[in-house]
DNA sequence: ACCTGAACACCGTTCAAGT
DNA sequence: ACCTGAACACCGTTCAAGT
């Protein structure tokens, strides 16, 4: 898709260049991050970038998975943490809003995220925030999971996001399949669905602003189920 | 990692074999899937599976995206559907934990799922049924959206349970980055998480039971997110 | 130490040619 | 119609050799 281009012209070294430094290599993956998403570049086309041969990468960073990692530290480092001085609920809400708009950007990042856990270095002074705020709310020993659910759930619904651009086919398939039961009175649960479909397609707000709603639709549905946890918690009814 | 073996031997036709069908082809594919995952083959090693050589698999089905698609659309009909005489709770719980067990056997397929859409065929019975479910629960024009909601939980849990089973290591490195603070007084949020994972280390019951139990978690406050909105709508306090 | 240049063992996909 | 056999344009990764 992308055009590959040709190797170096010449040698580095030849040309009175200083050597590179896994910095740039870094910084390079993170610009073809962004343009293309984390599975949307090779190892060939980032040393391409750098005018280099594929060897340099590995010489100075490592594999295609020690890059990866480096560029999800960066960008997770790019997401503002806000302060204590707000509720757990809106502190939540708004570091959940800001960490999709900064993921939305590098695509692929998020799902990475989630699956090899919170442990980017740049993602420990938010946790620890996270989980005392929760602490101090009354959540005891339940703090841990809770900050984890709520931040498992919200980087998964990021991480599909960025899945369905990659398939831009995928959502009409949907509405046509769905639309077509619109009217189906024996199927009143395809035909409520169908005529949602058919209502949004007709609509001009964009995809954009419907995913941005169902987002804020599954956060709010989460800190409500983690509400409930904390009136339980607190002696209210159990299950 | 898995042995490339040779190509075909022989012509079919000259060792007198009937043609290959499209549902062979499939079978197949599912079958490797439930060894390796749905990334975790490839086309080529397909036509070997079958002893016949890659362009057959083309012939008969199609591309990569072609038979993964076939593929999901049978796992997914593998998935057991509750009766509706449950409540919407039960139901959904059920269905969910069912579909986690059909899932987590064919790795990968949970993902296609959830970014492609519901709409390989045979998911739709179950998609009128649950919709429905929240209709007569007093959903109303929110049981669409209620229903979206709880699948899509349910199934990007599975997905990223499938996706860790791939990076055994990340689960040490969290446990190992994490565990160093399960004392340090000065960050009281992971020291908290520090200890849980230390825990948890020593704990001789699996991986797997942690998973699931985390999954279970998700799932009770998702369904505790939707009561709360179903309360909402039927007159309670707003916001 | 840093980089070149090539090689190795793979991919998905296409297609003319055979039967 | 079905299948063979080969080709095309890619991958990630490794490594001897140069400077």
């Amino acid at each position: 898709m992308a055009p590959q281009g040709p190797r170096p012209r010449s040698s580095r070294r030849a040309s009175g260049l200083p050597p590179i430094t896994a910095a740039q290599v870094i910084a390079a993956a993170t610009e073809l991050t962004r343009q293309h998403g984390l599975d949307g570049w090779t190892i060939r086309q980032l040393a391409n970038a750098l005018d280099v041969w594929p060897g340099v990468v590995y010489h100075h960073v490592g594999g295609r998975d020690a890059v990866t990692y480096a560029v999800t530290d960066r960008v997770v480092g790019a997401i503002p943490v806000p302060g204590d001085n707000l509720t757990w609920q809106d502190w939540f809400r708004k570091v959940l809003s800001d960490g999709r708009l900064v993921l939305r950007q590098y695509r692929g990042v998020a799902r990475r995220l989630v699956i090899i856990g919170p442990t980017v270095p740049a993602a420990l002074p938010t946790i620890d925030l996270g989980i005392q705020l929760l602490q101090r709310a009354g959540f005891g020993a339940e703090a841990p999971t809770a900050y984890r659910y709520l931040f498992n759930s919200a980087f998964m619904l990021i991480a599909v996001e960025d899945d369905r651009d990659g398939h831009p086919r995928a959502r009409e398939h949907v509405a046509e399949v769905l639309g077509a039961y619109r009217a189906d009175a024996a199927h009143a649960g395809l035909a409520a669905v169908g005529a949602q479909v058919q209502v949004r397609k007709h609509d001009p707000e964009s995809l954009r602003d419907q995913e941005e709603e169902f987002y804020e639709y599954s956060l709010s549905r989460c800190i409500a189920g983690v509400e409930r946890l904390l009136s339980e918690l607190s002696g209210g009814t159990g299950r």
